[in-house]
RNA sequence: GCCGGGGUGGCGGAAUUGGUAGACGCAAGGGACUUAAAAUCCCUCGGCGGGCAACUGCCGUGUCGGUUCGAGUCCGACCCUCGGCACCA
């Protein structure tokens, strides 16, 4: 490495090191200022820190800084997601502990981040493992419990094997478990779920608000999840059974056409259905071998029908016709009521279904232009597929000849009057299974009681610590299970013998409310200091991958809207503004170990600085957009940043006369700012520095080289200019720069600059001249001229003149200060 | 199948409200400096054509059409691509 190029190592550490001691980045309310709260999504210790982490944390240092300067109170805080499986799995492969295994990651990272020089407040740094954070999240719980917002329920959870735990709905992507892509299994498990569904209806109309700072795309995504559809709900009574089966269907007007009906497998009626039709083995074996199957397989939309006659029959409430009750893989027990009607003639899956073990298939529902034709002939043995489209009613007794649209709404009428069913929405969003079968997470605080049953552990003795003598027993159960110190406990009611709970929470708890602990990290009453949160909530910017669209962010608003209608905050909706970053990928591939295309952020800033990686992160592509890595690109940033330590380093002894010099730099200025701004364009801000360097390498160059002392004043004032524009994006050697031109005082604690409109106005303006649309020439003009002024000077000019000789102007165009159109 | 992005030089990308397409950077080529190299500095750099030259003409933003004096930008149809959801009743 030349001697030339700057010292990067040793200026990083060294206002690393200042700033730390002086303790600039450091938050407090202040009523006075403007908050601005600034976040980026906390990492898992999963040991080093990846180029992902990098690109988050660097887009959003350069807010922090850039917001600081601007004059607002800003808090910047940084944290840890602690617990989760990957500190588990590590303990059985190598033996250590989980909790030794996460602080020694912690530690690492921790000083991986510093060395980037991000403008964390560190006194406020949590760790969601520590007992005095956890200890909230099962506050929280209890909370929920007594709401009536947690239950515990025995049913078909997705189960991963590999995992050896139960994963939410959220957490099950394709088939596949979202960690290890494991294919996931339907197992019977007894379980805690939390009632997320109760805030479907608010979390939807929440979007609706969120649209001016979330984009779009997270917001399509999370509507899309909590998946609201109307309907209604019938109900089919069971033949000879004083039982009736409830389905949910969004067609009530093709309620006459449901032929038969179907039940998922897993329906909790099937055993009482079937008994005593002599179909009860086969059936059972056909339940059995669908619930076995992959998840996966299970929802590839693809996959063969199959179904089996359950030997029992409903009535279908509307014309009292006796139908067959199935059971077939197709109907999922998660989604609706877990049964259907089937309405073949206007269900493509039903269609199928029927063809396929001849059942029967009636028309109800008549195209328009079919059924306004003379013929009206749609029959029901000539359909090649279902027709799922809108029209007229038929076969449908007093409803016939409704369309559609009125048919559901009359239907609907029609039933809740009847009381056979009701006008309903249904929601495609589930509950929340919490309950993880291992031991390296949140304990969940209750026990279970044989005189009491299940009894929460008292406010006053949270938190329930999690047991740090374990072992892992080599059957690959949680060590919670077997560990009698944990499990032996005396009932809180009436002083018993009780067992504590040893499932432990879903991590994603923990990260459901940590923005809210960062704004009183350390309060002992409560989960958050109301004050401070009120001071600090919303985070106005929230910054962080997509992969979290409908995991974390939806269980942060919800659990958000729990905690404000208990009275704990005031907020309803916890990030105003979210961006999201894309990957970093290199040679078109997601960074990963198996395709060895991983670059390593220690290295890069062993080999050029954190400057320069943040410089080269932030030029080469807007926020959220992938980023494709190019070693060349970094080399790029760093000759640039040496380019820039050189121009002010050199700039000895010249006077450097130049009138649009001023001009320049306050066009730099407007420019950075709106870009980092209006439109987080950080690429563009850095491309204007760049050109701002050239010019002042120009002028540099034309300038009078004399013997003398003084340097030119406004040259002066453009260097330092240049600097503070630098400063967030590459802190430590902005900073040197600074004080090396003489500057007293932190950079950091500089305001950012405005600028004067008064010196970017030109006193000479370019007219674009088109002829026929194309671009025939520019002439100068002053910035004042009028309509009739460009209209002349335009006219008179030798080139055009010669361009609409002998032709006639047909129409004349002006756009005032920029351009003409002449049509000949 | 549904929903949402995106398609601009060799590459990353720019063009913010319909008004000079290709800023800035990377790569490439040429030159200066050097014994030589590195570093640095200067020049060229969408395609095709014309000119000794300062220059200049035509074409060009996935495809085809439309609106407009003027379209990368707006409208319609289509193609490709990435992502999400998906037997959702």
């Amino acid at each position: 490495m030349s001697e030339q190029n700057y010292n990067f190592k040793e200026i990083e550490l060294k206002w690393q090191k200042r700033w730390e001691k002086e303790k600039v980045f450091k938050a407090a309310e202040d009523l006075t200022k403007k908050k601005y709260y600034l976040l980026e999504m906390f990492p898992y210790p999963s040991g080093k820190i990846h180029m992902g982490h990098v690109r988050n944390y660097t887009i959003g240092d350069v807010l922090a800084r850039f917001k600081r300067m601007q004059g607002y109170n800003v808090l910047h805080p940084m944290g840890w997601d602690a617990f989760g499986l990957p500190a588990e799995n590590a303990a059985i492969k190598h033996g250590v502990h989980p909790a030794r295994w996460t602080m020694d990651n912690i530690s690492y990272m921790k000083k991986q981040l510093k060395m980037l020089g991000l403008s964390y407040d560190w006194e406020r740094e949590i760790a969601t493992c520590h007992p005095e954070y956890y200890k909230w999240s099962q506050w929280i719980f209890i909370k929920m419990l007594e709401k009536g917002l947690v239950y515990r329920k025995k049913g078909f959870v997705n189960w991963c094997d590999s995992c050896r735990t139960v994963l939410a709905n959220e957490q099950v992507e394709g088939g596949l478990c979202w960690r290890c892509e494991s294919v996931v299994t339907q197992k019977e498990l007894e379980g805690w779920f939390l009632k997320i569904t109760d805030y479907a209806e608010e979390l939807l109309a929440g979007c609706e608000k969120l649209s001016s700072g979330w984009n779009e795309r997270v917001l399509t995504m999370q509507k899309n999840w909590i998946g609201k559809s109307y309907g209604a709900e019938v109900d089919f009574p069971v033949e000879d059974l004083n039982k009736a089966i409830k389905i949910f269907t969004t067609r009530q007007d093709t309620l006459f056409g449901a032929t038969f009906m179907c039940m998922s497998p897993e329906h909790p009626l099937v055993s009482e259905i079937i008994k005593g039709t002599g179909y009860e083995g086969v059936v059972r074996q056909f339940a059995s071998e669908i619930s076995r199957e992959d998840k996966r397989m299970r929802v590839a939309a693809d996959i063969e029908k199959k179904g089996i006659f359950t030997g029992r029959h409903a009535i279908n409430p509307m014309n009292g016709e006796k139908i067959q009750i199935w059971l077939a893989n197709f109907v999922l027990i998660e989604y609706g009521t877990g049964a259907i009607m089937s309405v073949p003639a206007h269900d493509q899956r039903d269609f199928e279904f029927a063809k396929k073990y001849n059942l029967p298939i009636r028309i109800v529902i008549m195209p328009k232009q079919i059924f306004n034709s003379e013929l009206q002939t749609l029959n029901s043995k000539l359909l090649k597929e279902a027709f799922i489209g809108e029209g007229y009613l038929v076969n449908s007794g007093q409803f016939n000849g409704l369309d559609s649209r009125e048919a559901r709404d009359k239907i609907g009428n029609y039933l809740n009057d009847k009381g056979i069913g009701k006008k309903t929405v249904n929601y495609r969003l589930r509950d929340w299974g919490i309950s993880r079968q291992r031991y390296w997470g949140t304990p969940i605080p209750v026990i279970y009681c044989e005189r009491c049953g299940i009894v929460p552990i008292p406010y006053e003795d949270l938190p329930v610590i999690l047991p740090t003598d374990i072992d892992f027993p080599p059957d690959g159960k949680s060590p919670l299970v077997n560990n009698d110190k944990f499990i032996k406990i005396n009932c809180p009611k009436c002083k018993g013998e009780a067992r504590q709970e040893t499932d432990t929470m879903d991590t994603f708890i923990c990260s459901s409310w940590y923005f809210l602990r960062y704004t009183s990290p350390r309060f002992e009453d409560y989960p958050v200091n109301k004050e401070a949160s009120a001071y600090w909530m919303p985070v106005d910017q929230y910054i962080g991958g997509i992969e979290h669209a409908v995991l974390h962010l939806l269980y942060a608003r919800f659990f958000t809207k729990f905690l404000k209608d208990t009275g704990v905050v005031e907020t309803d909706e916890p990030f105003t503004n979210l961006l999201t970053q894309g990957m970093v990928v290199k040679d078109g591939a997601k960074m990963s170990k198996s395709k060895g295309n991983v670059v390593d952020p220690d290295d890069i800033i062993d080999k050029y600085g954190a400057d320069t990686a943040r410089l080269f992160i932030l030029f080469t592509s807007p926020p959220e957009k992938d980023l494709d890595w190019s070693d060349q690109g970094v080399e790029g940033a760093y000759r640039f940043l040496n380019r820039v330590w050189r121009l002010v380093t050199s700039q000895e002894s010249e006077k450097i006369p130049n009138s649009q010099l001023r001009k320049i730099t306050h066009l730099t200025i407007k420019k950075v700012t709106e870009d980092i701004e209006e439109r987080f364009h950080f690429n563009t801000a850095i491309s204007a520095i760049m050109e701002f360097v050239n010019a002042l390498y120009q002028i540099q160059g034309s300038g009078v080289r004399g013997q003398g002392s003084e340097v030119n004043s406004e040259f002066r004032e453009a260097i330092n200019t240049l600097i503070i524009l630098l400063s967030p994006f590459v802190p430590h050697i902005a900073e040197e720069m600074w004080e090396m031109m003489g500057n007293k005082g932190n950079l950091i604690k500089e305001p950012w600059p405005s600028y004067d409109p008064k010196f970017i106005k030109s006193e000479e303006i370019t007219i674009v001249v088109q002829i026929n649309g194309k671009v025939r020439g520019r002439i100068m003009a002053g910035a004042d001229i009028d309509e009739e002024g460009i209209k002349k000077a335009v006219l008179s000019d030798e080139k055009i003149k010669e361009w609409i000789a002998g032709k006639e102007i047909k129409k004349l165009v002006v756009v005032p200060k920029k351009l003409v159109s002449i049509v000949v």
